[in-house]
RNA sequence: GGCGCCGUACCCAAGUGGCUAAGGGAGCAGUCUGCAAAACUGCGAUUCAGCGGUUCGAACCCGCUCGGCGCCUCCA
């Protein structure tokens, strides 16, 4: 497949060092507060690469590591008045709360920055015997000047690197770009013995050690969001590449950041929504929202920056309310005579698959991806006026989910997906017996279910202005009924 | 100030030198339906922020202008 790389700033084709195992580590989250829409596409995005590497037949290796000691942990520990190891341990299982969620896989390793000290410390203290770092006052330094290619994945030059403009600069620095491998911790503070005195390694540092550690010196893909690309990761190449003297990670990928009317999200901006946040407010079932969410986010390529309201939202919803309710009609037996269209079947499949393949292997082009995926229902769809044979619609079935699973989609039965446009709704399924039953979640729904009944009965009795009565005094309300082949009664509002 | 990204229909969004500018949402009309809904069919950018240039040919390359955003500080 072919992957822009940041690096290089073009699409390359990716070429694992080993020919069969790709090894991929991703900047994961600072464990201080719930995480928000912009973690979760990050999470996302790198979800469907390491599941379409899989799917390509590539053995992954694949790390997410967590900052789990860091200034932001400390002063909110404080703020709290508990110690700061209670909130990592709770910020921590609010994100796989989240993540779990979002269906998003478990990478195979979730290293942790505190569990690493003795890599750090080892890497920190190579760093200065080699001479391009410093110690201070118990601060060591990386000294960005002993590394000539310091700038090369921003495109900044050292020159253009004045710092100072925008903050305080530390005294003692040599110069203004070298950056923290170790600070010094203050009475009372989260500290670990090392070689110069108490105290917690710099943010860039752990990335490096936990990389090499998990997945050694030179690894095929180092992720995260573009955020990142100036300082994090232009740090951690300059110390890991001094400190193993070859490329650090081959591959650098980042992805865009999610938008509230156009601007970052973020949490000093406080434009943003927590995961929680929407898992709460959405109207519809956990899974149905999990999907709708992810959808959306893979309707805009990984790399550009995705807006974000409920407006694009339902939107998501909505197309995804098409491909459920073709799966609903794939799984029933219904009115299809058995004419077929095996042929013509093949033939849009065999295009799916091209068109599944190509989009992916193009930088993981999802939203292209997806417009495959609408192509095949549309075609299905066609095929389905004709008449598809028992075994035509399972292949298609099949295929959706298959090739759905790649993305993370299309994995709920079909009976649990929701139609709805807005706000809440359920379905009463009515069988031939005229019962009728199922879940309510409203007060009205029990009332909605009676009216059904009754119409039901109405029908029966080819009573139609009755029917159409109950119909109306529904839609009057914005509930909508629609009657379906298999003898139920679908309603929505 | 430095570096960089973006501007495609009512909304979202692919396409980045050459067949009719994907796809989704919303909308309108028709088929189907006892009536509906869903599905299907049809309609919808002679045009890609604007202006110049390169080219046989540009939404795609170059320049300028306008507008939006990001990084340079913790940030996915």
């Amino acid at each position: 497949m072919n992957i822009y790389n940041t690096l290089t700033g073009r699409k390359e084709i990716l070429k694992p060092l080993e020919p069969d195992h790709v090894r991929m580590y991703v900047c994961g989250v600072t464990v201080y507060d719930d995480c928000h829409l912009g973690h979760a596409r990050s999470a996302i995005v790198f979800d469907v690469l390491k599941r379409y590497l899989v799917h390509q037949g590539y053995r992954v290796t694949y790390v997410r590591n967590f900052t789990d000691i860091d200034d932001k942990i400390i002063k909110r520990a404080d703020q709290e008045t508990r110690t700061w190891t209670e909130v990592v341990e709770q910020y921590i299982k609010a994100y796989y709360r989240d993540m779990d969620r979002l269906h998003v896989v478990i990478p195979d390793v979730e290293p942790r920055a505190t569990d690493h000290m003795s890599e750090i410390i080892m890497l920190i203290a190579d760093l200065l015997e080699k001479g391009v770092a410093y110690h201070v006052q118990g601060d060591v330094f990386y000294e960005v000047a002993a590394y000539q290619a310091y700038g090369r994945l921003s495109g900044r030059k050292e020159a253009e690197l004045l710092a100072g403009a925008r903050v305080e600069v530390d005294e003692r620095k040599k110069h203004p770009m070298d950056f923290a491998l170790w600070k010094a911790s203050k009475p009372g503070e989260p500290s670990w013995e090392s070689p110069w005195g108490k105290g917690r390694p710099g943010w860039h540092i752990e990335c490096s050690a936990m990389s090499i550690r998990h997945l050694g010196r030179t690894f095929d893909i180092h992720g995260g969001g573009k955020d990142l690309i100036f300082p994090h990761h232009e740090n951690e190449i300059a110390q890991s590449c001094s400190y193993t003297g070859q490329e650090f990670a081959q591959y650098w990928v980042h992805n865009g950041f999610v938008t509230i009317d156009q601007e970052k999200m973020s949490k000093s901006l406080g434009n943003f929504f927590t995961i929680a946040e929407i898992f709460d407010k959405a109207s519809w079932k956990e899974s149905v929202t999990a999907e709708a969410l992810r959808y959306f986010l893979l309707s805009t390529h990984y790399r550009s920056d995705l807006n974000f309201s409920d407006h694009a939202l339902s939107a998501a919803k909505s197309a995804l309310d098409n491909l459920y309710d073709l799966f609903q009609r794939l799984e029933e037996d219904g009115a299809c005579q058995e004419v077929d269209g095996v042929q013509a079947l093949d033939a849009h499949l065999i295009k799916f698959d091209r068109a599944f393949e190509q989009s992916m292997d193009d930088d993981l082009n999802t939203p292209k991806t997806l417009a495959a995926f609408q192509r095949l229902r549309a075609d299905v769809n066609k095929l389905g006026q004709v008449g598809l044979s028992k075994e035509g619609k399972t292949t298609t079935l099949e295929r959706f989910r298959t090739c759905g699973k790649v993305l993370g989609l299309f994995q709920l039965p079909s009976k649990e997906w929701e139609f709805s446009s807005t706000l809440l709704e359920g379905s009463v399924n009515i069988d031939s017996s005229g019962s009728a039953g199922l879940e309510t979640g409203q007060e009205d729904d029990e009332w909605i279910k009676q009216q059904i009944e009754k119409r039901y009965n109405a029908r029966e009795r080819k009573d139609f202005a009755t029917a159409d009565t109950i119909r109306q005094e529904l839609a009057s309300k914005g509930i909508v009924l629609e009657d379906r082949a298999d003898g139920t009664t679908r309603w929505k509002r």
